[in-house]
DNA sequence: CTATATATGCGACACAGTCGCAACTGGATC
DNA sequence: GATCCAGTTGCGACTGTGTCGCATATATAG
């Protein structure tokens, strides 16, 4: 497992206003396992406060992205056009989407790390956000396609 | 530049139906400038074939991403919720995008090339499309931020 | 405890993209 | 070149995410 931020603890240090909303909403980022979308988030975060409304959590959303907090992902669309968060982690890592069976697996690797240290300066570029997704077939799909063609 | 497909030629060696809609899709995107929205697309497809409909933009788009003739970006979200196309290039390569004055660098680089190879086997994934997007500033951009803190 | 800047809930809205269905057509066949 | 039909299109209504303005509520400093 990826080491991950205390995000409420990031969040006072800040100087982040702590709502009752925004404790559960960042609770909730916090704890859940996979990657959440907006909508799952807003259901999971109700258990804890349920009054919070669904724009209070696009709102907090953008904070916490702003912040730097939170990574915003699309998981190349393989559930529609939404967008999905996660604790920013302390190692840049990838996405590999499954367009068989929708799995998502994480991957980290010296050569990613070695790649954002050359463009940002080769292209004398000051990099806040880095996202690589990739989209194609993990083994066991594609041993499926294989078999049946 | 990076060398591209001819999107006609291709779609004709694939078997795809050449409609009248079809054909002035492929060329609007095949000489566009820069990267087109589906929104761009329409209006500049319908200079040559003023019926198009927006469903058909979209139904092309998808057919054309499907054979991997297209590959569709999001480019950070600069400009709302989106989708950015451009013909498929030879080699694979990054989109760097400022969120100071909105421009879209493009960056290939072997290490990108090593850094797909390695996905590939350490995971045992059949890659079918890669998208890294970086968010940041540009030199400039960033040199203005310091002057104004 | 009070003041006030900031955050929230609400409801209406914007916008990208999707879908079912009847009518049309590219291109294969004769 | 006429015919045929599976595949494509236009239309219009619809979804699903995400946004916004404004009146009300509240976290935090003093």
């Amino acid at each position: 497992m990826l080491k991950r931020h205390d995000l409420l603890i990031e969040a006072a240090e800040r100087g982040i206003r702590l709502t009752v909303q925004r404790r559960a909403l960042i609770e909730t980022i916090q704890e859940a396992k996979g990657h959440l979308d907006a909508e799952s988030l807003w259901k999971l975060a109700r258990k804890r406060d349920p009054n919070i409304d669904r724009a209070t959590v696009y709102r907090t959303i953008e904070l916490l992205k702003r912040h730097g907090m939170i990574d915003e992902l699309d998981l190349m669309h393989l559930n529609g056009e939404k967008h999905y968060y996660e604790v920013k982690t302390q190692k840049d890592h990838l996405h590999l989407a499954c367009f068989g069976c929708g799995k998502i697996e994480e991957f980290a690797t010296p050569t990613f790390e070695r790649l954002k240290r050359e463009i940002a300066k080769k292209n004398e570029f000051s990099i806040q956000v880095m996202r690589l997704e990739i989209g194609g077939l993990c083994r066991r799909c594609a041993a499926q396609e294989e078999a049946l063609p």
